[in-house]
DNA sequence: AGGTTGACTGGGG
DNA sequence: TCCCCAGCCAACC
């Protein structure tokens, strides 16, 4: 738990931060996307394990049980508690792997569709 | 201003 | 394929 204290700097909404639950927001239901990806989608490809970070700061209404690490394995059980994340995952029609991992060749969001008002200003 | 932290990653053994 | 290690980066203290 972390949201006892009213400690929430809302800065300015150009933050990084920001910036990554802008776009976690947008990854479709049925797909997901990796910490990786996420940062290098917003211009730093080696932010990955701040994207992390970020993940763990979020509000409950973003969907970050789509956001997984780049070998298509899942955040560790205590994040959301033993098997929930996965549920919820194949509850969108996530398939899994025989050995636990998503099967990120289907289900790896391509970043396309991110036509927010003004999100990001990188290569695409 | 500096040291520590972490829901990461890729490479090497 | 799994485990370990070094590099990365923004927020925290």
């Amino acid at each position: 738990m972390n949201h006892s204290s009213g400690r929430h700097k809302q800065k300015a909404e150009g933050d990084f931060f920001s910036r990554v639950y802008r776009l976690v927001a947008c990854i479709p239901s049925g797909q997901v996307a990796t910490y990786g990806q996420i940062a290098a989608m917003l211009g730093n490809p080696g932010a990955a394990r701040t994207v992390g970070w970020a993940m763990q700061a979020a509000s409950e209404g973003l969907p970050c049980h789509r956001v997984v690490s780049a070998s298509g394995a899942l955040s560790p059980p205590e994040v959301f508690g033993p098997g929930v994340q996965r549920e919820r995952l194949e509850h969108e029609g996530v398939s899994f792997l025989p050995n636990g991992r998503i099967d990120l060749k289907h289900h790896l969001w391509s970043g396309e569709g991110v036509n927010l008002e003004g999100e990001v200003s990188g290569p695409w």
